[in-house]
DNA sequence: AGCACGCCGACT
DNA sequence: GTCGGCGTGCTC
């Protein structure tokens, strides 16, 4: 006898789990996971949708009370299958449970939505409810006289309102609707948030020649009979997104759906607006403030066929359209575009294996690819596009490298340089704008030299050591520790400590050396408050402020035509993380940041200010040279196998108990060894994670790389089971990630 | 969410 | 005693 494991409907937080039912004989070839199933459900055995997610010959409960499955899901539900088969995929593929990975992809109704859905209305005499009232006050139909005297006060109330406040279940309503006092509606309400102003404008898509080129080199590809997904690598202002207007345009002209995915921090009301001018209310826009119910709505629009378009973050790759033709990835190489919550999957990958199964078509585009996409491109696995030409021929911003061990040496302890500095004074001087960024996300006090550059790295995995307590240095990766030196091991200077220096210090050096300057600071403290991020750079647009201190944020989105000046405070911040991704981070976010300034008619300095100017990711950086550092960034992914050169699986525990922690990631580590062949094997940890202990919880992680993806997904289902079997592990978090 | 079960107050 | 509203808890 075979069980299938049986999801009901994700409506509530209660039922969110599987159910077994027995298979019906004539149904045992046609029950696999992904299929969508009715089954009887709960004491009235109602008829519900449910999801298979697997399959078993184990009967976990009562055989005497499982009941079967009355019949495979008939009614034309093949997107909702098709994105069951991609939650699938991505279960296999980034390890998680199918629940979560359910959870990702369908879209979950909430609580808001059914507050909305069902309203009910009073529409009796109002007299005759007055006696009512009156008969039922102080009798025993507390209920119902509860309930009437709100419906009477209100006019109006939200079905769950009356069920869960008022305790007026089904029967009271039933009393009140057989009197005919009131009616119970189902409205159809869709939040569609304020979107008065964006209206389609009449213009004509123009495009010049290289990016004619581009699409119709796009659109041979799309003849193929397996069309490769397209890397479209274009400097910044070299109009890729005229090409996925084009691209968008092709595809809803043959009757097919569009996905765009752009990441959070670019989703401005300027990008917005662009699409809105162009398709008119073909789209539909998602973002993060929208509340779950209203996400659904969006989605319930798409798979109705009323948007033809679905621009949105990484969720919006789930967009339920029934004859998907392109996904659009912008700027593919941001780090948005993989979940931090199980299953951690990558938008560019789950966007790729979701065409594919829908034969639909994938255009990525980038000024700065991520070595992952590039390498493929490469290959031949994508077909490269590219795009040279900046708008107007803009030249290039001329770019210097400040060397800031030279500055200590002159005596100048400042955080900005003598270079800087005179260029700021000459921007002021002109009425120009200026830009000074920065690059501190995830700042992981690293330890250098002042003096000489040299930094702190793990001997085993040459990342850079983090800092503790002021006194010891640790690896993240490998869990290598040793003593802070008291002077540099390379040149023997005393100046060698973490770098301290925030947006705030840096807003009143400013203030001291250009008093009449008027400064305006955008970071996580500024932006806090709604819409502030929108106003500060709006206000910077206007020119209400001459300089602009940042972090990564003020590099993205927003042209601003008066900026000539862009000044990268220490480029060293995000060069010298603690993972192997830093390198490649911190060409990007240079790349982009010099990219901004002679955005307008007056040409462009920018001036990176680094204690390791002889670094590739600089170097490459300031010259705007992509297949520079393509090449010595894949060498040291080669050299020491990361990715994309070999394939990493990162396993993250988390516990309150350090101890019980340490003994199970312990384990986990033998039990690796034990299941798999010596020479395959290259384990590095476990080790402390970047942030070893948040609210009380510690966290560590262990890493394993290996050419073979497939090598990594068998250890992966191996542990996986090993640590289900196991109850040692219950108390103790833990979470995969593949790349 | 939807349904049954069982408690408890009120009426016969 | 019994009827029925109303809160609680379970659903393979």
């Amino acid at each position: 006898m075979t069980y299938a494991d049986v999801i009901i409907d994700i409506s509530h937080e209660k039922v969110d789990r599987d159910f077994q039912y027995r298979i019906p004989d004539e149904l045992e070839q046609e029950i696999k996971p992904g299929v969508v199933v009715t089954v009887p459900f709960g004491k009235g055995n109602t008829l519900r949708k449910g999801y298979v997610i697997g399959v078993t010959e184990k009967a976990k409960y009562d055989t005497s009370r499982i009941k079967m499955i009355q019949s495979v899901s008939t009614d034309d539900e093949t997107t909702e299958s098709r994105l069951i088969a991609l939650a699938a995929w991505m279960k296999e593929t980034y390890g998680s449970t199918m629940i979560q990975a359910l959870k990702t992809v369908l879209p979950v109704k909430d609580k808001i939505r059914a507050k909305e859905k069902r309203l009910i209305f009073f529409c009796g005499e109002r007299q005759a409810a007055e006696e009512l009232l009156e008969e039922l006050s102080g009798s025993r139909f507390r209920a119902r006289e509860r309930f009437l005297r709100a419906i009477l006060e209100a006019g109006r109330l939200e079905y769950t309102y009356a069920s869960k406040e008022l305790g007026a279940g089904a029967s009271v309503l039933d009393f009140f609707e057989k009197k005919g006092m009131i009616r119970l509606e189902n409205q159809e309400m869709y939040r569609i948030p304020n979107q008065a102003d964006l209206v389609k404008e009449d213009c004509e898509l123009c495009l010049n020649a290289e990016q004619n080129v581009a699409v119709k080199q796009i659109f041979r590809e799309w003849k193929e009979p397996e069309a490769r997904p397209v890397l479209l690598f274009g400097v910044t202002g070299s109009g890729k997104t005229q090409v996925y207007m084009r691209l968008i345009q092709q595809v809803i002209q043959e009757g097919k759906q569009a996905i765009v995915l752009i990441p959070e921090i670019a989703l401005t009301y300027q990008t917005v607006r662009r699409f809105y001018a162009m398709f008119g209310d073909k789209v539909s826009v998602l973002n993060s403030r929208l509340s779950q119910g209203e996400r659904y709505d969006q989605f319930k629009r798409a798979k109705r066929g009323e948007v033809q378009v679905m621009v949105g973050p990484r969720s919006a790759l789930f967009t339920p359209f029934s004859n998907l033709g392109l996904i659009v990835i912008d700027e593919e190489h941001e780090s948005t575009y993989k979940s931090e919550n199980t299953p951690r999957y990558h938008a560019r990958e789950t966007a790729i294996q979701r065409a594919r199964m829908e034969h639909a078509n994938v255009v990525m585009g980038s000024a700065t690819p991520s070595l992952s996409a590039y390498s493929r491109a490469e290959s031949g696995e994508y077909l490269l596009v590219k795009l040279n030409a900046r708008y107007k021929e803009r030249p290039l911003p001329q770019v210097s490298i400040v060397d800031l061990r030279e500055e200590l040496k002159k005596g100048n302890r400042s955080v900005l340089s003598t270079e800087l500095k005179a260029s700021l004074s000459e921007t002021l001087r002109k009425k120009e704008q200026a830009m000074l960024f920065l690059n501190r996300r995830g700042y992981a006090g690293f330890v250098s030299c002042r003096a000489c550059g040299h930094v702190m790295k793990c001997p085993h995995c040459d990342v850079s050591l983090s800092e503790h307590n002021g006194r010891r240095l640790i690896c993240h990766y490998c869990g290598y520790e040793t003593v802070k030196p008291q002077v540099c091991p390379s040149c023997g200077s005393p100046h060698i400590g973490g770098f301290k220096a925030g947006t705030q210090q840096i807003e009143k050096v400013l203030e001291k050396d250009f008093p009449e300057a008027r400064v305006l600071r955008m970071d996580f403290d500024t932006t806090r408050t709604k819409d502030s991020y929108e106003k500060i750079l709006a206000a910077f647009s206007r020119h209400e402020a001459d300089i602009l201190v940042g972090t990564q944020m003020i590099v993205k989105g927003h042209d601003f035509p008066d900026v000539t000046l862009v000044g990268v405070i220490a480029a060293d911040l995000s060069l010298n993380m603690d993972d192997y991704h830093c390198g490649e981070r911190t060409f990007q976010l240079l790349t982009q940041a010099v990219g901004r300034a002679g955005r307008g008619v007056k040409p462009g300095h920018a001036v990176i200010q680094t204690y390791q100017p002889e670094h590739y990711s600089i170097r490459a950086a300031a010259t705007q040279d992509y297949a520079e550092f393509y090449k010595e960034e894949m060498g040291y992914r080669l050299l020491m196998d990361y990715p994309p050169a070999a394939h990493m699986m990162t396993i993250f525990g988390a516990c309150q108990d350090e101890e019980l922690l340490k003994k199970a990631m312990y384990y986990i580590e033998a039990f690796i060894c034990r299941v798999s062949p010596k020479e395959e094997l290259h384990m590095i940890g476990p080790a402390a994670a970047s942030v070893g202990k948040v609210k009380d919880v510690y966290r560590q992680v262990l890493h394993l790389k290996n050419v073979d993806m497939a090598f990594l997904t068998a250890v992966r289902e191996k542990l996986e089971q090993y640590i289900e079997i196991n109850s040692g592990f219950r108390k103790i978090y833990i979470q995969f990630d593949m790349s």
